[in-house]
This record gives structure tokens, sequence and C-alpha cells, in this order.
DNA sequence: GTTTGTGAAGTATTTCACAGCC
DNA sequence: GGCTGTGAAATACTTCACAAAC
């Protein structure tokens, strides 16, 4: 068997792009895209396509066996098998159940998200600890406490967690989900949290997004109050 | 003048994290940090964050000067000072406007989310195109029309810009705020947006981090299906 | 003629490891 | 003894460029 290297995580993220983008063409009833026209669309360059999808190709080691590539030389790439392959790979061929935890402002908005739903990603379960909201209803779902969280992810087989608490709450929290078994989590809480490596963490932040911005606002303003010495580094 | 590299925009990025996790650590009470701690605490290594601060000490190319960095050698960092220092360069010491547009359940949740506000950005303009909702306020703001966009941006000093639109007027509003001179977009729309290399995005795009997680579930999965002979692909 | 798939080359980023300082 | 700051080494990722396929 040949030595399998993990595949760059970049790789994965990119291919959610590939995958919107090839549904977005399937739409517009294109048959067929080339790598050229697909990098134009996404602002990159061809050959970082074609490498991204390679990592996925099969590759038999045995008698003069040939590597089998997702396009087709001279022609490109057909949309509809191509996503229906991408799609596989990154499971979005399933449903996902998934745990909310936290049902304040935040969470209330995305237990009634409709955007999870058309994806293919449904919250089955939602927990809070304040006793107050705790056997209220939030869009068909009946709140639960924490403690019922472990059987629940159990019993309705769910790998996926949201977790829409306060920051001080974030990390107690995601050590619960993984003591019950939960092994990737969509963290709305602004705070870094520590996880075991076979556990995955999406970290959804607008906070950190705008101030890695304004670094170069800054940067901007500095320049042009140095004067016309620092015209450089304008990026 | 010494030829300045520019700073990979991960280490900007990892700043955010140091600058939150030392006013953590100012708000407990301790003065003195390590990287080693610091490391441990944000899962990351210490040459890293070292190597990261470098990138910001002064060189002078001039007479036997030597790089001053945030560190006292064997000691650590000082909190107060270094987060001082790294709040600057991020550009946190001041406030940012900011425009928002697309005043719908999503726009108006961002109009009132305190959380910004806190960080020191206030959205002080709202814009869309549906003329039922013009004139109306929201959080404080009466919601403009579109075209009321370039004259706002400019006479407010707005450089930051917040997209809240659907998928398919995403690019269009894009193409807008950077006419009026905006910079730096904070984007919910569920779109890859095309923007010049002068213009920063960040999307905030909670399917496509759900995306990227569900292929290690999936894969989890095959192996485990695959049976005891595809054991390595454990992450 | 066009376009893929892919080793090889080129960049970029991370980690090492140690001199220098406290 | 402990810790920073940093060139150098190692690793990771991207781009090139071209043979093979259509």
């Amino acid at each position: 068997m040949v030595a399998e290297q993990p595949i760059p995580e970049v790789v994965i993220w990119r291919l959610t792009g590939y995958a919107r983008a090839l549904a977005y063409l399937q739409q517009e009833g294109v048959s067929v895209v080339s790598s050229q026209e697909l990098g134009r669309r996404l602002g990159m360059t061809p050959a970082q396509i074609r490498k991204d999808l390679s990592y996925f190709y099969a590759r038999e080691p045995g008698v003069g066996a040939k590597s089998v590539g997702f396009g087709k030389q001279g022609t490109g790439y057909s949309v509809g098998p191509t996503l229906e392959r991408i799609r596989d790979i990154l499971g979005l061929t399933q449903e996902w159940p998934m745990a909310l935890v936290g049902v304040g402002r935040l969470g209330r908005a995305i237990a009634g998200y409709s955007g999870f739903l058309e994806e293919g990603f449904r919250v089955v379960a939602a927990f809070d600890e304040d006793p107050k909201v705790i056997g209220q209803p939030v869009d068909g779902l009946i709140i639960q406490p924490l403690d019922e969280l472990r059987e629940s992810v159990a019993r309705q087989g769910i790998q996926i967690g949201i977790v829409a608490v306060p920051a001080s709450a974030g990390q107690r929290v995601i050590n619960l989900l993984i003591s019950a078994g939960i092994t990737a989590i969509l963290n709305y809480a602004p705070v870094a949290v520590h996880v075991p490596e076979s556990v995955k963490v999406r970290n959804v932040d607008p906070i950190v997004a705008l101030q890695s911005m304004t670094y170069y606002l800054a940067q901007g303003r500095q320049a042009l109050q140095a004067g016309a010495t620092a015209q450089q580094r304008r990026d």
C-alpha cells in the first residue's frame, strides 16, 4: 500500500470553495469547466486547483495501473460528476445532526437559521444551563439541561457540536462536548479553546476577523502620516 | 533603509490571539509571561510566538544599533506593555466606524451586537435596497438607500464595510463599497467574492466551517467501514 | 490545439538551536 | 538557571513546466 500522507487542511478548506463554485456553474447550466476558468472565478491559479484535486486521485501501486483524475485532458472537468465526487469526499451527501449548547440571543438565531438545514446540517438537540430556559421550546426542540447532553449525543448519533455560550463558559462546554464523544465543534464563543488533536474546531469570530484587517488600515494611516518617504508598503 | 519584507498575513492573524490572551492574563493580574506559558495557553510553540513578535521589532541599520524586542531575557514579556504595543500595531487603540449593508434578520442582529462596540467597532450607517425598510430606524440609525452610500462613507470617514445581503447581491454590493473607497470588508454573504489586492476581505461563513470538518468525520466513518486495514489515517 | 496530472523547482512558513542577556 | 531574539535548517505549500491524453 502506498504511503498515504495526510492531505493539507488548507486543501480541504479550498475544496468547499470548489464545491460551491461547481454548484453555481451547474445551476447556470454549464456542463464542462477548465481549471483555468474555475480559477478565474475563484481568484486562484489553475495549477492550484489541479494540484488540490490530485490529492484525491486513486493511485494504484500495482501493475501498470494509472492514476484516475476527475478531469479530461483537452476538455476540462465535467461539472456534475466532479461536484458529486467532491461532495462525497467532503461528506456533504448525508445529513449531519448537531447539538447546540447555549440558547441565548445568538443560540436562538442559530437554531432558527435555515441555511444550515439547506446544506444538510440539522440542530437536533439544544442545551443550556439556565434553569429559567430549560424545558422551553426553541424552534421545535425542548431546551435540555447540560447533564442530559451525553445521553442525547449517544442516542442521536451526534458528531457535531455548536457552542454559543459566553466566553467564560466556552472551554468548560467544549470539554463537556468532547467527553460526550463530539469530534467536530463550531465555536461562536470568543475564546481560543484547547482540544485534543483528534477533535476539529472552527471558530466563528467576527471581532477577530475585523482586528486582522485594522492592522492594514492602521499601517496605511501611519504610512500617510509618515509622509512621502514611506510609499512602498501599499500592499 | 532596510529592505522591509511584508509581514505574513498569518502572523497578523495570530497577533489577534496574542492580544486576547494577554488581555486575559492582565485581568488575572499576571504581570509577566514567558513565551512558553503563552504558548501553552494558546496551544502553539513558544518559538512561533517569539518569531512572530520579532517581525515587529525595530531594526536600526545604522551604527551599532541593536534590535529592541518586547521581552526581557531570563524573565519573559511584561503583560501590560506588550499588550499595549500589540494593540497599537493592530490598530485597536482607536474606534473604527463601519457601514452596514443589508438590514434583514442577520443585518439587524449585527447592528445590535454589543460585542463590536466593546471592541471599538461602531456601525455608524446602515443601508438596504428594499424601499420598504429605507427610512426605518435600526438600532438608532435610519436605514439609507444604497445610492447614499458613497457620500456617507466619505463624510463619516468610514473604511470598513459589513456585507449582510443574500449571496446573489454579494459581489454587486462589494463592488459598490469598493468604489466608495472602502478597503476592509467583513462579508457574511455566502459567496467567494473578488476584490483588488488593495482591499481586505474576511468571510464569516459557518456553513463553510462545518463543511471543512465533515471531511474528517466522513473519512473516519469510511476508515471504520473499510475495516481494520485502514487504521493509519487517524487525523 | 487544448487541457489535465504531476514531478521538480521555487517560496513561504515553522521549528530548531544557540549566542547573548538577565 | 531561565528566557529572549534570530539566523539556519527543516518542513510545508505553491507554482512551474511539460509529457500524455483528448
